[in-house]
DNA sequence: GCCCTTCTTGACCTTTCGTTCCACAATACT
DNA sequence: AGTATTGTGGAACGAAAGGTCAAGAAGGGC
């Protein structure tokens, strides 16, 4: 197999630059230009290396389930898992971990493709899947680790904070209240935590 | 006051059609030419009457909101005042009422902007807060009414409520499985009602 | 009937979009 | 050294974007 001129980037710094683009200014308002601009890829090298705006896109896009997931992952597997549901959640609020301040990007993304493009509800359905999934499994074994009520269905439940964690981000990119965001948060974990 | 030739449109039907393509589509995806098209009206007569794209949309935004808002008063003062926000979470599951397979208009438009624009922004603030306080004198009546646990902070749980209905029209948008959504809105109501 | 005002029509402008083409540069293999 | 192969840089493309201009059409007031 012959070789020819060395790249002169890194095709994964590059991409991480055009998913936080993406992420920040979701796929129509991303134009080529800034594009090319973040990845600091000459423009045919961008287009040999991703192909078109469309597939780049998705690339990023799965570049980011990835990330998130593994930051998810990790988050939930920390301390007790009914603390570490909490954390998740909270961590939603002051946007530590894997968030940046712009939400995230898959809410982002439903928000503007909506039910539209076949690869792209399903990249959303994948991942929002995983995440209650993710969610779910914790539930269950805080469940098993008998520090959470029995009566909590972690099934639904998982549900319930993943649909709210989606919400959460969207306060937070939309620049709310850090107190009002807080609220939201711990209204998601009261059913949780049944009243003493 | 002297009057010139008659209007071949009207203006509040022209912009109902171009709010439900904002509302589908979101401000970038949206052109011009499309706009031009639903609204039935010529080029300059939509210029004249409503300024370029970006005040139309704003004009669009705010016509959302008041149907919005009414719809969800409307919702809100029926039956028990605790059932009647069972009823408005719930109507997000199938999307009665006032709200498109399209998820709701402020959700997606805070997706889309973020923090990045001053005047959407606060437009979006606006229509959160009222939200969360129609959500929240609706608690407290409840309260007062009895139908609910005494234990229940209304405006934290107005909060959560009120960012998990935002979630839930995300999950409409992108198409999820209807029993998904119906869990998450399941969830969002556990709070506010103690096991037994 | 005339004028003034308003609305409509369609051509046109400028800018920006995403994308492609092609000559040139830089490496590896023989 | 020569050649094949791959990456780079810049010019250029057609299409579509949002927006404007000026002339004509349709009314009311006098």
């Amino acid at each position: 197999m012959p070789a020819g001129r060395p790249r002169s980037f890194d095709p994964d710094q590059a991409l991480d630059q055009i998913m936080n683009l993406f992420w920040r200014k979701g796929f129509e308002a991303s134009g080529m230009a800034e594009i090319l601009e973040v990845s600091g890829m000459a423009r045919q090298s961008l287009y040999n290396t991703f192909g078109d705006k469309k597939k780049l896109f998705l690339t990023a896009l799965s570049r980011y389930t990835q990330m998130r997931h593994e930051s998810l992952r990790n988050r939930l597997n920390g301390s007790g898992a009914f603390d570490s549901v909490c954390d998740t959640v909270f961590g939603e609020v002051e946007g530590s971990g894997s968030m940046a301040p712009y939400g995230c990007m898959m809410v982002n993304v439903a928000a503007e493709f909506g039910n539209t493009d076949a690869l792209i509800s399903k990249a959303i359905r994948e991942y929002h899947m995983e995440l209650e999934t993710m969610i779910r499994e914790a539930l269950e074994r805080a469940q098993t680790q008998g520090d959470m009520a029995p009566h909590v269905n972690p099934s639904r439940a998982a549900r319930g904070i993943a649909n709210a964690l989606n919400g959460l981000t969207l306060m937070r990119r939309s620049g709310f209240d850090q107190v009002a965001i807080r609220d939201a948060a711990e209204s998601a974990l009261d059913s949780l935590t049944p009243p003493v």
